[in-house]
Formats: structure tokens, sequence, C-alpha cells
DNA sequence: TCTGGGGTCCTAGGACCC
DNA sequence: TCTGGGGTCCTAGGACCC
């Protein structure tokens, strides 16, 4: 038999868990975001299909949802539910008793050996259905790369194989931006480089991308564009690196003295959260976005590992001293980096 | 398109050491 | 006495993803 990877990715599943909820809402557009005032600074975290037609999608300033859907219904965001929802999809997956790797709330990678991939996937999708009543795509391949891509060709509520053999012939005349890992920045980088296609990033001199985008990503962009990415699809439970909270204000701060109090009470919520048990912090870096919306950063590594709450905030405190333009800010956010693990 | 909140990894330059 | 080369860590910023 042989050995496949499974992507499932929850359909549009923010907005599926609200109308699950809110089954009267079913076939109006909805748009979760922010805390549900779209007169307000925030953006979309998902639209249910009916608002993507007007263009709301992931990402969308909320002010923008109202203005093109004006009719839309929106909710705020509720994190809690979303994990709840997601943990039910992910004890589905696991009831199959293959590796299951969950890299966000609403997708897993599944490793399994068989000879029937697209009827392992029908079960997938009725053992999630069965279990949360909600709808997911399934992407098969021959590693995560190609399953992830695969995915978008099985939405909504489908199932798409994508191998070694329909890497090219799918995939080879779109934009390199239809790769996992390319944004909009690093596409403009390689179309000033002549590279439009992933079948062009695919016959590209690894060296020469190298010296353009950094010695691991080169060599790494070109990996991808080939439909290859060795790793495996893995279990074991995910370690943080790092924990933070951030928060944009609805009126830029001009006051710096009210930025102060606000770091002190965001780093005490933070504080709040990671004091069970988990391992020490060894960093803590403040996050400063100002007005119009360029960002700094500033961190201080702690004398000593700790989860000792005056010490993140005093460590807070000196790196926020660090910031000696007093200009207003639209956001602000603390970071604590957690200790690593030694590894050998 | 007036741009959230929570993450991850990579890059480049400087410090520091041998 | 004006100066090599390599390794590693730290720091700030960039890019990307959901």
């Amino acid at each position: 038999m042989a050995e496949w990877v499974f992507h499932v990715d929850m359909d549009q599943f923010i907005a599926a868990v609200e109308l699950l909820r809110r089954p009267e809402l079913t076939g109006l557009p909805v748009v979760v975001g922010g805390d549900g005032d779209p007169t307000k600074r925030g953006v979309v975290s998902t639209a249910s299909y009916e608002a993507r037609k007007y263009g709301v999608g992931s990402g969308v300033a909320l002010r923008t949802a109202l203005k093109r859907c004006p009719h839309a219904v929106f909710l705020p965001v509720d994190r809690d539910a979303y994990e709840a929802a997601s943990e039910l999809v992910m004890a589905a997956l696991r009831s199959f008793g293959v590796p299951v790797e969950v890299p966000g709330w609403d997708e897993a990678f599944i490793a399994s050996e068989t000879d029937r991939p697209e009827a392992f996937a029908h079960q997938i999708r009725l053992r999630v259905r069965l279990a949360t009543r909600l709808e997911c795509s399934v992407g098969i391949g021959q590693n995560k790369l190609q399953a992830k891509i695969a995915t978008r060709y099985g939405k909504p509520g489908g199932v798409f194989r994508l191998t070694h053999e329909t890497w090219f012939p799918i995939l080879g005349a779109e934009p390199t931006q239809a790769l996992w890992g390319i944004g909009t920045k690093t596409a403009r980088k390689l179309a000033a480089l002549g590279i439009h296609t992933v079948s062009d990033l695919a016959a590209a001199d690894p060296d020469k991308l190298a010296r353009a985008v950094g010695p691991t990503t080169g060599p790494w962009l070109v990996e991808l564009a080939c439909g290859g990415w060795h790793t495996r699809v893995s279990a074991s439970p995910h370690v943080a690196r790092s924990r933070s909270r951030e928060i944009t204000f609805q009126a830029d701060i001009a006051d710096w003295g009210e930025v102060r109090r606000e770091l002190i009470s965001l780093v005490r919520s933070l504080a709040d959260e990671i004091t069970d048990g988990r391992r020490p912090v060894r960093r803590v870096v403040v996050k400063i976005r100002f007005a119009p919306f360029f960002t700094h950063t500033h961190g201080h590594t702690l004398a000593a590992p700790t989860l000792a709450r005056d010490a993140l905030e005093a460590g807070a405190l000196v790196a926020f001293d660090r910031f000696t333009e007093p200009r207003p800010v639209r956001l602000l956010g603390v970071q604590a980096e957690f200790e690593r693990l030694r590894s050998s």
C-alpha cells in the first residue's frame, strides 16, 4: 500500500461554527470579526460564502466590509467557541488511529497508508460531519505541500488529489504566489528576476535565488515550486515558542503615560495566562505600531528565566523605555519568549 | 484594500570569542 | 599596533500563515 498525506481544511470554519448556533442566519452573508461592530478598527476573521461574493474575505477591514456588504450580519469573534469546535474536529480525526498534525484551528495533516485515498478522504469528511455537523474539504498528496495545495481545489466540501505527476500540469502556469509560503513581497521580488510562474521558479538557479532572498529561503523556494516538501506528518504536541498579547486602540494614544499604563495592564494579563506551569520566560519584547502604520520592537532579555509577574513587568518596562520618541500609538503589544529546550 | 490578533521562521549586522 | 577567519549569540525587522 502507498503512503498518502491528507490535508483536512474546515469550510468557512468560524462562520460555520456561528451558523450552527444561529441556524436562522443560514444563507445570509455573515461576517465574523473584531467585537462585531463594523464601524470600529478591526478586520474580518472569516466571512460566509454568501458574503465573499461581495468581496468580503479574511483580512478585509471591517469598515470596508460594511461598505461592500452593508446588509451583512456582523458577529463578534468568540475564540472559546472555535477552540471547542476545533477540539471536536481533531478528536474525530484522531479516531482513525493515524498520525494527526494540527498546524491551526481549522486544519490538520493526516498520514495514512491506503490504496484508495479518495475513499479514505470521504470517510474523513463523513466522520467530521457526524462528530461536529461541520463540513470540510480534503486534499490528497504525496507530501504535505501537495496535500495542502490540493485542498484548495477541493473546496468547498470536496476532495482533490495532487501528485508528482499532476503537479506541473495543474500548477506550472500558476503565479508563484499560489505556493504556500510565497506572499506578495516575495512574489514581487521573484517577478523582478523574471520569475512569474511556478514552472519559472522550479527552473530557477538556487544559488542566484539565495543571493536574492537569503541562503535558506532561496533554495527552499525552488524545492517548493517542484512540489517537494520533505517533512513528515508529526503527531507530537506543539511546543509554543512564545506567547503574546496585543491591542489596537480605537483612537491613537498620544499620551505616553497612558501608553505605559496600558502596557502594564497588558503584561499583567499575559503573565496571568502563562503562569500555569509552562517553561519560564527568557525575554520580553514590546511592540509598538505608531500612527499611521509603522511598527517597531524592543526587547529585554531577563537576568534569569522566570515566570514571576514582577520580573516580567519590570522587563517589559525596560524594553518600553528604549522607545525614545513619544509619537501617537496605534497598537501596543507584549510578547514573552519561552526558554528554549536544549536539544541533544 | 486605511490595514486584528496570535503565531512561526529567516535574515543581517554587530558583539564577542578563539 | 592597526589586524585574519570562523563560529555563535543577540537583536530588530521582515515575511508569511491562519
